[in-house]
Order: structure tokens, then C-alpha cells, then sequence
DNA sequence: GCCGTTTTCGGCCCGACTGTTTTCAGTCG
């Protein structure tokens, strides 16, 4: 079983924690935090044999001691340097680590000084009052830790994009109303639209004297002022979500927006390149010596380094300070370029809506067309549909488009799935009256890697295949993706004319980013679709744009951006 | 430990907040 990149990663996050509580050179420690977060990020997987790229030490932040043992790793999936280390330190210090307020120096004193190991001493030495009598350590720092070890257990680190909105909104909105606060901005990874996010940076310009941090103490949501300053403060929500608030001044507003924005990869090496040219760039501003030569917006900010504007979902430090210098961002893709959907579902399986309501729902949206994609017989729970009834829904929607009129096209579609074999589960004739075949895996996820990617190779050799959705079968925070070799799969969709699905229900965002990213550089375009089970659903498309363009795609990679007769065209494939 | 048309050695982002302190260490982002 090869290693994935998460665990390589996980190994270096570990080493680098244990060797901050050792009191290693701060410098060594980030060195292997950074090569951690640089592996966690990649698409492609380290330990693949077939990896072209064997030299890791060009990784950024990856030198000849880190890539020698990656090589290691991937060998033997292990690292001794570690292991040396958890023979003098209890492994679980790491974990401890991940308590918020505990950092290298106090894990190291509840270790040595009261045998804390583990989080469950911590809880023991917590009940019997003896973490106090640390020194650097009080009453208050006990029960802290305290509430939040109680809390620790069972609730969420991340929270789906979806939800997060749903935080945010009404939050926004009590912020706003306060007479005084003219700006309020969702920063962070909200801001780049990843997938989850783990707090909310918001940042807030108000006039002079505007209670700010006491009216955001007071939100009816709060369950835990954690910190509160003149410009910064920290709450913990009912919803369990923690929410950083700034203010910041009217001048300094780009650059603030810029610097808690981040993703902080990005910031530090945007940073590095301003120190080159003499200018140290914070959240107050961009500054010459001690003068402020920039910061009022993000555009100025760029602009001071000699860079054109980076959109937030591109900063992550993954090439794009590199293609802005070289002048080759990608024109990201916007949701108003979306002119179509190309997954969603009716009654007739297990959608909510009927046919006429999603037909209609999606005219009123602005849409060209609407394919509707029913589940196949084989998903008899969502009772899909066997030939006899595909063929009575192609007949619906014949009649119902000579009622639209030309208002919107109904495409006659179907989700098919695809057997364990790599077989679709209709027989071919039926499937030939129809305009396109949506294909997915839906049962049997732990097949081997070699075994996925024959099936879904196997799949696409059927020419009636035009998208293979929701390509890794990930549910986000409740089921891992299928093992799958993507870049096989890419490059036989790439031969065959076939699509791979961006799947915008936030539950699914798959691909994802590295996904899309991956698929540019295939050369296979790839279809944005909401999967939609209801009309309401039918919104879900600007989080697939959103995950679209951190994997760096424009519009004309996606086909679902393209007219009626180009689309139809594109999807045929003899 | 990484990195380099200013460097192969000497730098590495830095300010806010808390709690425990009598002037600051630890942590966080």
C-alpha cells in the first residue's frame, strides 16, 4: 500500500512539533512545517512509482535533507528521525499541541515537570489543580484549558463551505447594522473559498468611536468571548465556529485584507519578495523605511511589488507569485460565464422537484439548458430509472421542450452507473435517444487502486460516456475519496473525448482544486454541475466555480460555458 | 533546514492579546 502525501505530511507536522517542544532552532522546526504543508498540497501522489519527478529536494521548501527522507518514507513508511525522537518524547505531546493555548514551551512543562503525556493526564492534572502550580501557569490558564479540553472531544475542526455561509450571513448582517461600521469583510479561507474552513477572519473600518468589539462581544450567537482588544477580537460561536474580528483603519484596509487573507504560504513569500525590493509589507500597509507607500487596497499592494492582482482563490503559494510575475495568471472563470447545468435529477429518481419546476427553475436562472440526469436502474433505493421508464421521461421531456418553446432546452440525460465490471447499466440503444450520458461510480469504493482505475478506464471506452462525475467518490468529512489513479484516468479521457465533473454540492466539491488543476494541465475539459436534487439546489454552481478557479480554470475550459449547438457538438464523440 | 542577479553564510514576518508577570514570555495567526 503506498503512502499517501497526507501521511508524509503528518509524519513532518509530528517532527516538527516534537523537535519545538525539544527547543530545536525555530527556523529547523518551520523548514519541516513548511515542507509539510508544500506535500500536503501537491496533486500528485510522492510515492507513485510512475512519478516523473524523482528529484524531491526541487519541491519548494524541500532541500537535500528533507527530500532524503521523503525517500525514506516512501520506502519504508517511516521516518527514524522521528522515531529517535518519540523514544525520549511521548509521541502524543503532538496531539497536545493541537489544543489551542498550548504551545512547544507549556507541553514541555506539563511533560517534564508533571508527567502529563497525554491528553487525558492533561485532564487529570486539570481536575486535580495541579497544572496551577506551574510556573508561567495560574488559575485561569488551568480552567481555560480546561473548558476547551471538555470541548475538545467530538466537535468538528472544519466546517463545509455551505455551512459557514450560513454563519456568516446573519453575522454580517448584525455587524452592518451597526451605526458607525462602514466595511465588513470575510477574510481567510473563506475568502479563498477552500472547501471547509476552520475560523472566520473578518475585518470591519468603522468611524471613530464605534463600539465595534463590544457590539460583537454582545452577538446573540456567542457562546465565549476568548480575547478582546481595542482592534482584535476572538469569540467562539454556539455553532462552535471561532471568529476572529479587526479593526482595521480606512488606509489600511487593502493591506489588512491582503494579510489576513492569505493563505499565509502565500503572504510570506509575497513578503520575501517585498523585503528584495526594500519594502516591508504587514497588515498596516506597504512601507518604504517608515513610509507608507501603499495599502488603501489589495490592487496597490500587488502593484508596490511590481505584480498585476492575484485573485484570493489562487494564493495558496502554489506557482501563482511565479505566473503573476510572468504575466500568465489564468482569467479565472466567473459565475455569470456558466450558461448551462448538466447534472440534476427529478422526481422521477430521487429528486424533490418535478420536471416542469427544474426546467423552470433553471429558465429563471438565465440558463441555455438543463440536462436532467436521472439515476439509472441499479440505484434501486433512489429508484432509478430502468430502459422502459428512461423512455416514457425522453418522451416527457420531448413535449415539455416544444412547451418552453426555446425559453430553455431540456437535455435528455441519465446518470448511469458504473458497474464493478466498468459496464453502464442500460443497454446501449436506449442510451443512444439520449443527448448525453453522465456516468458514476456509486457503490463499491474499496476496490484496489489497479482495480478503480480499470473499471472507470473500462467505463470510458464506452463511447456513450461524455462526463464521469463526481470523479473520487469523496464525501467531504465523512467518507475519504476511492484509491484512483487520476492522472491515468485523465489522460484516457483526454484520448477519448470525455469530461470530468466538477461537482458543486458542498458535500462533493470533486473534483477537487488539485483535481481541476490536474485536469488543466491534461488538457481535458471539465463540466461544472450541481447534481442538483431539488430546484433550489440549482444554486449550488457558484461553489463548483469557486472550486474551478483555485484549480486555475477559465471559461473555456468548461464546457458547460459554451452555447447550446458547441456543446452538443463537443459531446459527440464518434 | 532552506535559500541565494545583493549571499554558499547568515539571514529567516512580526504585531496583538493574555496571563502572570512587576517588564515580559508564550501563543496565535
Amino acid at each position: 500500500m503506498p503512502i499517501h502525501n497526507r501521511e508524509i505530511a503528518d509524519l513532518f507536522t509530528r517532527l516538527a512539533d516534537l523537535l519545538e517542544i525539544d527547543g530545536a532552532s525555530p527556523y529547523r522546526v518551520r523548514a519541516y512545517r513548511q515542507a509539510s504543508e508544500t506535500i500536503a498540497g501537491l496533486s500528485e501522489a510522492l510515492s507513485d512509482p510512475s512519478r516523473e519527478e524523482k528529484d524531491y529536494s526541487r519541491l519548494p521548501g524541500v532541500g537535500e535533507s528533507i527530500a532524503e527522507k521523503i525517500a525514506t518514507i516512501v520506502d519504508t513508511g517511516r521516518l527514524p528521525q522521528l522515531e529517535e525522537l518519540e523514544e525520549r518524547l511521548p509521541a502524543d505531546l503532538s496531539e497536545m499541541m493541537q489544543l489551542s493555548g498550548l504551545g512547544p514551551k507549556r507541553v514541555k512543562a506539563l511533560h517534564q515537570d508533571l508527567g502529563v503525556d497525554t491528553l487525558a493526564d492533561l485532564k487529570r492534572a486539570v481536575e486535580r489543580h495541579r497544572v496551577r502550580e506551574l510556573a508561567g501557569f495560574g488559575a485561569k490558564t488551568e480552567q481555560t484549558i480546561g473548558e476547551r479540553l471538555a470541548r475538545w472531544e467530538g466537535e468538528e475542526k472544519r466546517t463545509r463551505l455551505l455551512e459557514a455561509e450560513d454563519i456568516v450571513a446573519p453575522l454580517l448582517r448584525y455587524l452592518e447594522s451597526i451605526d458607525g461600521v462602514k466595511r465588513v469583510t470575510v477574510a481567510g479561507s473563506y475568502r479563498r473559498r477552500k472547501p471547509t474552513v476552520g475560523d472566520l477572519d473578518i475585518l470591519v473600518t468603522a468611524r471613530k468611536g464605534t463600539p465595534v468589539m463590544e457590539r460583537f462581544s454582545a452577538y446573540d450567537e456567542v457562546r465565549e468571548v476568548v480575547s478582546r482588544g481595542d482592534t482584535r477580537s476572538t469569540v467562539m460561536l454556539r455553532s462552535g465556529m471561532q471568529v476572529d474580528l479587526r479593526l482595521v483603519p480606512q488606509v489600511a484596509y487593502g493591506a489588512a485584507l491582503h494579510y489576513f487573507t492569505g493563505s499565509r504560504s502565500h503572504n510570506i513569500a509575497l513578503r520575501r519578495i517585498g523585503v528584495k525590493k526594500g519594502l516591508k509589507i504587514n497588515e498596516y500597509g506597504v512601507f518604504r523605511d517608515d513610509e507608507r507607500i501603499a495599502g488603501g487596497n489589495e490592487d496597490e499592494v500587488y502593484d508596490s511589488v511590481g505584480l498585476p492582482y492575484i485573485e484570493p482563490e489562487l494564493r495558496e503559494n502554489r506557482g501563482e507569485l511565479e505566473a503573476a510575475k510572468e504575466d500568465r495568471l489564468p482569467r479565472l472563470i466567473e459565475p455569470g460565464d456558466i450558461r448551462g447545468d448538466l447534472h440534476a435529477h427529478t422526481r422521477a429518481s430521487d429528486g424533490r422537484d418535478s420536471l416542469e419546476d427544474m426546467a423552470e427553475a433553471a429558465a429563471q436562472r438565465g440558463y441555455e439548458y438543463l440536462a436532467i440526469t436521472d439515476h439509472s436502474r441499479r440505484l434501486t433505493v433512489a429508484s432509478g430509472l430502468d430502459e422502459k421508464r428512461l423512455a416514457q421521461q425522453i418522451e416527457a421531456i420531448d413535449r415539455l421542450n416544444e412547451r418552453l418553446d426555446g425559453r430553455i432546452r431540456v437535455l435528455k440525460a441519465i446518470e448511469l452507473d458504473i458497474l464493478e465490471d466498468g459496464s453502464l447499466d442500460l443497454p446501449d440503444a436506449v442510451l443512444d435517444r439520449l443527448d448525453l450520458r453522465v456516468c458514476s461510480v456509486h457503490y463499491k469504493f474499496d476496490l484496489s487502486r489497479k482495480r478503480q482505475t480499470e473499471r472507470i478506464l473500462r467505463a470510458m471506452d464506452n463511447p456513450r460516456c461524455n462526463i464521469l462525475a463526481h470523479p473520487s467518490g469523496r464525501l467531504i468529512g465523512e467518507r475519504d475519496a476511492y484509491d484512483l489513479d487520476l492522472e491515468r484516468v485523465l489522460e484516457a479521457a483526454a484520448e477519448r473525448g470525455c469530461f470530468l465533473e466538477v461537482n458543486a454540492q458542498p458535500k462533493r466539491l470533486d473534483l477537487d482544486a488539485a483535481g481541476c488543476r490536474l485536469a488543466k494541465e491534461a488538457r481535458v475539459r471539465v463540466a461544472i454541475s450541481t447534481d442538483a436534487h431539488s430546484a433550489s439546489n440549482l444554486a449550488y454552481m457558484r461553489f463548483g466555480v469557486d472550486q474551478a478557479r483555485r484549480g486555475w480554470l477559465q471559461a473555456d475550459e468548461v464546457i458547460n460555458t459554451r452555447g447550446l449547438d458547441d456543446l452538443l457538438q463537443l459531446l459527440r464523440r464518434d
